[in-house]
DNA sequence: AATGAATGAGGGTTCATTCAT
DNA sequence: CATGAATGAACCCTCATTCAT
């Protein structure tokens, strides 16, 4: 099960500085910002909304943050770095070809849909409206990322698996799983496991 | 082949005077509004732009649209009626469920990467910054495109072609066309029926 | 008498398209901002204050200059032009070589202390905020009105009618001449042709 | 030659109480001020540059500055009460009319080129930023400095050695010697005492 | 219909200054 | 005394929209 341990990788990760302690300042900033960001876009947010979520007057935030680039570069950074963070575990734990093949699946859609989801559809929706400088930054922890999937995609469809090629599959999925934010509502309708069931269903061309 | 009538059916709403002829100012308008709108986003997009490419001063633009936002409703709207009437013509002479199937992805395909792909990405990239007025109004016509899809899975579904539940399945393909647009490029890797040709075979758990 | 001929060489340079109109909406606050300039400094000067005082709104003096940067580099450029274009005629009516170096000292105060004082002291005195392509533009223009000076005082210096190397008089003069910007009040003390006299009997170390 | 004694100068008045000590955490701050201001105007220098050339956090600084205008008074007062002890001494062992024009000339441009010369320029050129309160207080110093340069021009005057009523020459040099603060170089082409003679040669009309 | 100057609300950002720790 | 987070007013500038011509 992915997420079990996700509130002890967010207390590892920000021991270790890599991701903002969420109960401070900056942390809160950045965690409004992610939910308003996700829910009116980025453009459409200014940074006096955010204040006013936070309580922090518009000009404090500058002394956390350089510029609303550095908040939206930021909400992506981290939650790429803990969402790689909780799949390669993930993926240490699991056995057999399939449970890979689940796990991929099942820990994008938890970020996408889950406690992080706001900060990782950010991610994905966002993209274009990041600085230049900041996308070279992020795109190596995405490459990273997309590595872990290429690699199980590859085995799967080396065994037999899979019959798509590896780097389509891949697109094919991204996008089902980036679109679940737009309908997914936890609570109505599947599970986030059951979705993952089906979204594996699809993949492997029967039950799984 | 479901573009070849595009043409046709082109001069035949804008005779019936269901979208807009593409050679009048407000067609061009809204063609050049369209491409901004899907390569900056809409909300980048200033009225200024729309001119300088158009040649059009931007005070003369709200000669022909109210508004900026009426823009980007027609634009969704005529997309989608344009695409509405090119997938029932294409269903029509679809003659299996396979082949009405292959027909829908195909024409959904061509809408996001064809000719028309500015306009329906568009559609649905940008729908959180229309007016609520004018999303009820996309809404109906977008329901209707919805029906012609879920007809055909449902069928599906029952014949046994397809194992996922006609609403989530439309859900995920959703996800995996929509989501073309940001990594298909014609001439370079498959062409769009060798695209659609994978996306039928992972459906259908088979090469088709 | 330098001076005689401004308003002539004004409605000349206007209809050359030299310099602004100064009944037109961009010249109203180019005269406006060189006033401002000058008694408050550039940067104490905000774009409402040149607002307010023209009458026109702040969002639209945007519509004239690209940025309060624009303002300043025209204030300076038109300066220059007018003053450059006086000075070249005023030595041309002048005779003697005494009358040449006359007729420097005279069109320098007049610049400074007459009709176009506001400007032509922001031109001395905000050049640090200048933006740097604009200061290679001016810099251009500077040096043809030093060359003049440059040319007579050399001339001078030969004949033995100035005892001082030519570029460090022109130095020190230079500061004589935009330091009367502080103190010179026109109908107080000395008149301008006064000032004229007493600087040109320094230059000669005699009665002129 | 009246810099020579500057050290002793600065260390009498500081132990008078006079001016503040250099190497106190008051007087650090004032020589960066200083510096700032000259080389970026002191508008463009804000309390956090100042911070980050002395290493003291911009909080720190109100602890000893009621505020920035206070940092920029006591620039100018400390400047001018320490040029004006010099200018007395150096008068003091001036002997003929002639050796006291030329010691008001060689500590100005001392004051203003040497190593006084960033507090001196910004007692010059910024005197429009500072507080109106401030203004009156070194107004006293100012003119207090002003007697002595107006007393040797006056008997000068009188003994016809020059020719230029006092009150005018006194504004002429004053641009001269000021404007020299833009141009003159230490080590490149003129030393401060060569520029010393030229401007007595200009004063004298003849060589000194 | 077309023009383009004018509008004015609001955007991101800066910065001297304050104050609890 | 030192810190540094917080303040809030003000800045330059943008932009959809209006309107007289």
């Amino acid at each position: 099960m992915p997420v079990e341990f996700s509130e002890e990788i967010r207390n590892e990760l920000t021991q270790e500085g890599r991701i903002t302690d969420p109960t401070s300042p900056k942390g809160v900033v950045l965690n409004a910002a992610a939910s308003l960001f996700r829910h009116k876009g980025y453009l459409q947010t200014t940074v006096r909304d955010i204040g006013r979520e936070t309580g922090i007057l518009p000009g404090s935030i500058f002394h956390h943050y350089r510029s609303k680039d550095e908040i939206l570069r930021t909400v992506m950074e981290e939650s790429i770095i803990f969402n790689l963070t909780r799949m390669k575990r993930a993926l240490n734990t699991a056995g057999s070809l399939e449970d890979r093949l689940r796990t991929l699946i099942s820990v994008e859609l938890y970020a996408m849909n889950g406690e992080t989801g706001e900060a990782w559809s950010v991610l994905v929706d966002e993209w274009r409206n990041l600085s230049e400088e900041a996308k070279a930054d992020i795109l190596k922890l995405r490459e990273e990322y997309e590595s872990l999937w290429r690699e199980v995609l590859q085995a799967a469809y080396e065994e037999g698996m899979v019959s798509l090629e590896p780097d389509i599959l891949r697109k094919l999925l991204a996008g089902s799983l980036h679109w679940s934010a737009t309908w997914f509502r936890p609570g109505r309708g599947l599970t986030l496991d059951q979705l993952t069931d089906r979204v594996l269903q699809l993949v492997l061309g029967r039950r799984p």
